[in-house]
DNA sequence: TCAAACGCGGACTAATATAGTCCGCGTTAT
DNA sequence: ATAACGCGGACTATATTAGTCCGCGTTTGA
């Protein structure tokens, strides 16, 4: 995969059910069901998400997640930095000093300010995390229902209390 | 590393090498050494930039790379393409259509129209692409030409010269 | 004419990152 | 007490990156 990873996209899909779920906190086992990806996978996500501030977690039987926050108060951008970590797109290996021109201790200028090629990357980067702090998870709830048809998030809902209940339960 | 690799980072610093070089042709062997970075490496990085017209090669002995074009007209992201061959900064799966309320063949509007997700980061490399193609080699080499002292660049044609002149002589 | 250096490509290796799995800990509700 | 929860660490398989090595066809100075 490239440098926004699978991880990235699980979370987000798994947030946007967060979203509509109302009073609910669906475990991270329930998010990967519904959305139908590797629930120990997505257990490796989570608390990535939570330590980040973006999910408050529940311990404990009944336990699970919910928004930390309003939907419209959480970016792209933060939920990539929260699981990815801030890596950067570029990490420029200081190459500029290493010339065959230069003594072993090259010389000032040679490393003088930023290099060049690192500042157009940074540039670059910083375009992609500004776009990525332009869009909410509201932005991407909203453009899903839509979507849907009238009925889906009443479905959905019904489908996480009907998980709930059946863990109250005779415990299968 | 990251999305950016070493390779783009080498390929840019040595093209720098090429803006300045003149007259002569530098075999990618002159360039690695003359930057400090491997030449069986380098080797295996020039062909792509020959492929995508940023380089002319020149085959035999005596033989090397010069630029295609005028360094004005080749971008950041002409060369980040050419070595990276325009790999996705994101790739979408579709998890979309993956819900366990969906039948098998999933609804049609799941799948209606470009992922939201996707949209959102197809947005963002486009805002990455854009920064890149608006920096070009001239302007690079402009910004090393302001930081190395006034006699360098005549320096590095003058090791060129002779790594060349060696070459036509006893054979090492 | 012949060797040496060139570009080019393919096969190979080592290290790292990604995508997962599995197990054990402490917590909590039934 | 048990079962499900979040959490973390150890583990595995696969892909990518960084880098080496060798061989082919071309060119050219000795």
């Amino acid at each position: 995969m490239a440098h926004l990873t699978s991880r990235v996209e699980y979370g987000i899909h798994c947030l946007l059910w967060l979203v509509g779920a109302g009073e609910q906190q669906p475990s991270s086992r329930d998010l990967a069901e519904l959305q139908g990806i590797s629930p120990s996978f997505l257990a490796k996500i989570f608390p990535r998400l939570e330590k980040a501030g973006i999910v408050a977690a529940v311990p404990g039987l009944r336990g699970g997640y919910r928004l930390a926050r309003p939907a419209a108060q959480i970016t792209v951008l933060d939920i990539v930095d929260a699981i990815e970590g801030d890596k950067p797109l570029f990490e420029c290996q200081e190459i500029r000093t290493r010339c065959a021109l230069f003594d072993d201790p090259p010389p000032r200028w040679a490393s003088r300010g930023t290099c060049a090629i690192h500042a157009t990357m940074q540039r670059a980067e910083r375009a992609m995390r500004d776009a990525l702090a332009a869009e909410t998870l509201a932005d991407l709830a909203r453009a899903l229902e839509r979507k849907a048809p009238a009925d889906f998030g009443a479905s959905v809902e019904r489908w996480l209390g009907e998980r709930a209940s059946s863990r109250r339960g005779s415990a299968r």
